[in-house]
DNA sequence: GCTCCGTATTTTGGATCCAATATTGAAAAT
DNA sequence: ATTTTCAATATTGGATCCAAAATACGGAGC
């Protein structure tokens, strides 16, 4: 093994196998809906099938696989409903996390948001889709940190998980990726300006054509 | 073992041992911050330490315990910023959930809010401290139900375990069971109505009162 | 042909054992 | 006395093996 590969990966085959997982499954190399057969995954993965069973809890705490007791896990679908669902609940939790974000902003903050959007600018110009949705997912991370509400950021956190799959795609278009980052770029004069209200309705529109976007997937 | 316990015993080890440790930690048994020795929890449960580890990890996940690799796992302490900030997320999603059960109730549902509401009544009377907080709980969820958002009320319904362990607390107080016992009437008069709003602005004065009650225990 | 039943196979659930890491405590050096 | 080192111990992480349950399959009966 490499050295870099030594130093990422994880000090335990379930953190090492939840990673792989993760995925996995956004990429959709398992498929949603079917199931996991744990010898067959602990073998392409060369742990044993404890630490993948300890990974599978963590998804299914998650909402990334279903479980029943005898039947073993699978990969949980999302329909359109869900989707929307997701993103529902997604826009109730970020408007909380952004309002109180904005009143508790410092400069570093800023210059911490500033420094995301470069990466998300950089990433979007060289048409790189897997930087894309990373840095744009530290953007709004580190912007929804500023929040002091750990539980929640945790919660937000898990909801991107579940549709991280269907992410990627939206990515893969070049008016998308620019759109993305003029919005960004509303949304931080907004928060400089200490506009909360700017800044929610202007990431409700980011998060709403997304959704919009998504929905023709899911049929498939 | 009595055939009534072996009904009521979960179909494997790792749900069985879940149930207890949520017990354990939500009666205050297994005190906040106080380490998880896996050994001894194993004997004590008389199951291997697999089934646990497993049902640690779904404690885990809805942050009934925390997790260092190596280390194990803890109690997670509740401090009061952290009670605040899961009343608080709790009021989010739940006026949500809320106002869309509202939009889609029918008869059938109401009656079963209403029989829910019975249960409530008779706990209180009796000054059932453990029936009422089951009860009080279903009343709620079954509302919830009605929203048609599964992701939803599962989240709510997780964030209402994280405070399980306090919940009890509250209705030792007769003043206070009285109290639940007439804001949820107010609330089944609401939802009769139709009246979204008055709903949960109801549950709005609910929650804060439990939270405000609640308060003073957690410094102790 | 279809259903039902019982057996074989597959798959998951759990117990035990060993390895790896962390913690504790005591001795040695400063 | 304080700090450091290192061995002993305790605790967690993981692999293997066996048990239990579910599924698949094939034949008997209708």
């Amino acid at each position: 093994m490499s050295p870099d590969e030594a130093r990422r990966r994880p000090p335990t085959a379930q953190q090492f196998v939840l990673a792989e997982l993760r995925r996995a499954i956004t990429t959709g190399r398992l498929r949603p809906g079917a199931p996991i057969r744990q010898d067959a995954l602990a073998e392409e993965f060369q742990v044993s099938r404890v630490p993948l069973r300890e990974a599978l809890k963590t998804l299914q705490g998650e909402g990334l696989v279903t479980y029943e007791a005898h039947r073993g896990y699978s990969v949980e679908t999302l329909s359109l409903d869900d989707l929307r669902e997701v993103y529902r609940i997604r826009q109730l939790l970020e408007e909380e996390a952004v309002r109180r974000a904005v009143a508790r902003l410092t400069d570093a903050d800023l210059r911490r948001l500033a420094e995301a959007q470069d990466e998300v600018e950089r990433a979007a110009t060289a048409g790189d889709v897997l930087s894309m949705a990373t840095a744009n997912r530290v953007f709004h991370m580190t912007l929804f940190d500023c929040a002091g509400m750990p539980r929640l950021v945790r919660m937000i956190r898990t909801l991107w998980d579940t549709t991280d799959a269907y992410r990627s795609m939206y990515y893969g278009d070049a008016g998308n990726r620019e759109r993305v980052v003029k919005e960004h770029r509303a949304t931080l004069d907004a928060l400089r300006r200490g506009s909360a209200d700017e800044a929610v309705t202007t990431l409700n529109v980011h998060r709403d054509h997304a959704v919009a976007e998504l929905e023709p997937y899911l049929n498939a």
